[in-house]
DNA sequence: ATTCTGACAGCAA
DNA sequence: TTTGCTGCCAGAA
């Protein structure tokens, strides 16, 4: 029986808010990233739906850190008002221009790489 | 129970 | 090069 397994440990979700949450200030990173972090690969649409429930998640989730492979600001539409995203990415020195992390590369940051092999908790 | 959507990404034409 | 479809997992109607 046991048609349902346990379950992913803790649900995808918890992941993608803990990952969002191990961010740099000014840094940004991707949905596709944190989806293949967590194993999922593709499934980046979930990391979407995850950051959305972020909001009644304790604590904050830097979902703002959050853009799709572009760098696109695709989920401020989400944060209430059509700039808030933004503006918390600005002031954690983030340029966006156009809805867009202009230097995107460099504030990149993919926790399958930045959190692959020496992660170490204390 | 089934069907569709959803803050995306990757591949094919 | 761009445009479009498919794949992915989970939740809501």
């Amino acid at each position: 029986m046991a048609t349902k397994s346990v379950n992913t440990g803790n649900s995808f979700f918890s992941g993608v808010y803990e990952v969002t949450r191990l961010v740099p200030k000014g840094r940004v990173t991707s949905y596709g990233a944190i989806a293949r972090y967590l194993g999922s690969g593709r499934s980046a649409l979930m990391v979407g739906w995850a950051l959305n429930k972020s909001f009644s998640q304790t604590p904050f989730v830097p979902a703002h850190r959050v853009l799709n492979r572009n760098g696109l600001l695709t989920g401020k539409k989400h944060f209430g008002t059509p700039t808030a995203m933004q503006q918390l990415l600005e002031n954690e020195g983030v340029i966006i221009e156009n809805n867009k992390v202009v230097n995107f590369k460099e504030v990149f940051w993919d926790p399958s790489i930045e959190l692959t092999d020496c992660n170490n908790t204390t």
